[in-house]
DNA sequence: TATATTTAAGACTCTTTTATCTGAAAATAC
DNA sequence: GTATTTTCAGATAAAAGAGTCTTAAATATA
């Protein structure tokens, strides 16, 4: 069992990596795909998604490829997750059951509400500036090797 | 994108059950399989894993069923998922990087491992006597309806 | 011993996720 | 205008997960 997809696993790490460039112009998705290891047409459509969500903006041609649709120190972790994922991890029952909340709670949801709390408020205090500065100051890598 | 696969969830719930019965007695995969409104087949497939992983004890014939195989106070909630997940979600890298560590951590990895740890901790300190108490002394519910 | 009950085990099917492929549409450069 | 580069969109294929079905093995009881 994965915590991401793997489509929003390959969606966090493109964004990540256009972050840590840090440029103005487009960057073309076959380089992402390229510098990360992913397939070409798989990041393609995933791009999508994150361009229809308004996190990102591409652009055709030459000089063409994607780019972050805002600062990236305005764009939050979360933001990615609930474009791709959704926010089934943050609002669903961790055993499954209809209506999660206080109402009509499973048996281990008041533990879990806590564990989960945490662990939005992490995504939503993480922005891709932050993380991708780290990534240049500290040379983490977004790929394999 | 769920936290827990579906085999995990029905694991856990039937385990949960069992715990909150709190009987000597064998209980038949059937009667669980009706009252979590589980698959009767696909419910003795993950309760066999269980039971090999000598966290239950299964007995065929009349009278035949599962039963915990130590005390609920015993038997903590990472156990079953250990079981049946693996310890994926605990020891691997979110972003799916090979070798999760400090070692040559993913830019996220810093502020995953301390979510994580939390995380952990709940699941290890959580017990099925615990949650199987509740589910008595408060009425929780362990199925849809 | 015969019969009913119950788990064990494996094959099989269906669905979802992941990944690939092909062609079109848009933008640029010449 | 023509060729080139690049994203967009949809069809297809492969792999994994979820769920079903059938038969065998073990146990209890009469
Ligand atoms: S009801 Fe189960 S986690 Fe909220
Ligand atoms: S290396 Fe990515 S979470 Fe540890």
């Amino acid at each position: 069992m994965l915590f991401f997809s793997k489509t929003c696993i390959y969606g966090i790490r493109a964004a990540l990596y256009v972050a840590s460039l840090g440029k103005q112009e487009y960057v073309p998705i076959r380089a992402i795909s390229e510098q990360l290891n992913i397939s070409f047409h798989f990041l393609t459509k995933i791009l999508q998604i994150l361009t229809q969500q308004n996190l990102m903006i591409s652009y055709r041609g030459p000089n063409g490829g994607v780019s972050l649709a805002k600062p990236a120190d305005q764009i939050k972790l979360i933001e990615i997750i609930e474009a791709i994922d959704g926010s089934n991890l943050f609002t669903e029952c961790i055993l499954g059951l209809p209506g999660c909340g206080t109402q009509s709670p499973c048996p281990i949801h008041a533990q879990w509400a806590v564990t989960r709390q945490g662990m939005q408020n992490m995504f939503e205090n993480t922005s891709l500036a932050e993380l991708g500065r780290q990534i240049n100051e500290l040379g983490l890598r977004l790929a394999d090797t």
